[in-house]
DNA sequence: TACAACAGTAGAGTATGGTCTATACTTGTT
DNA sequence: AACAAGTATAGACCATACTCTACTGTTGTA
């Protein structure tokens, strides 16, 4: 398919894609038969990269952490071990953003005390 | 205190301070029987506030939330109804957050199956 | 009194993650 | 053929959250 396709089917705009793509998030392939144009073409494989993308920008995921990420998922340039690693990391990290709004949640709880005995 | 103890004190920089109190979030004082300079002093509260800000900002919060969170809690300018009701918008958004960090948990754990299984 | 250390303000610069504009070429429909 | 719609590239622009520089004035110690 092409960009406005990808576009519309995932809901992100052609621009925000080209940023992606410039970024190295995804990689369109160009029809080498067809000398006409040098459109980019998107697989299913990119749909899912760009609701991983998504997925992973709203824990608050950095660019670079996504890059690492879809790198140790979809190529086949590091070793299972290695990507293992960079899954496992991913893994600590989120269990650490947990512990800290689990905690802010607390804190949070605790103004919400404060508020309504100052009320009285 | 001044703004060099208050920043060694928390372990920010005297620029995000300055940023900081640009931004709203924290207000020194200044001692209107001093003529010859005009330093602002910073008391506990503004300590406390710092690091309420660093453990919000952790979380993923902006400063403008922040701002909310310490306007909230801080201030009498609104009544206790509103500060609970600023609280417990952020409550809602740091359940939704957790919730979307343990859907993440569960994708990469399912990332990592695929990894060991194709390795075989 | 000299002078380093510290305070303030204004504004420039940086990194991240987009978002938009200009320009030019291609494709599809009438 | 005309022309709207789609595509690519380069680069400008924006918001957020700092970070730093330049410059000026104040304070404290030798």
């Amino acid at each position: 398919m092409l960009i406005n396709e990808l576009s519309k089917l995932t809901g992100i705009t052609i621009h925000t894609i080209r940023f992606y793509e410039k970024s190295g998030l995804i990689q369109g392939k160009r029809d080498s038969t067809v000398k006409s144009n040098n459109y980019f073409h998107y697989d299913e494989e990119t749909v899912e990269k760009l609701a991983l993308i998504r997925d992973a920008k709203s824990v608050g995921f950095t660019i670079s952490e996504i890059a690492q990420l879809i790198h140790a998922w979809y190529t086949n340039e590091i070793s299972t071990a290695e990507k293992l690693a960079v899954l496992d990391e991913k893994l600590i990290s989120i269990d650490e953003r947990i512990k800290q709004l689990k905690e802010m949640k607390k804190l949070i709880g605790q103004f919400k005390k404060e508020v309504v005995q100052n009320d009285c």
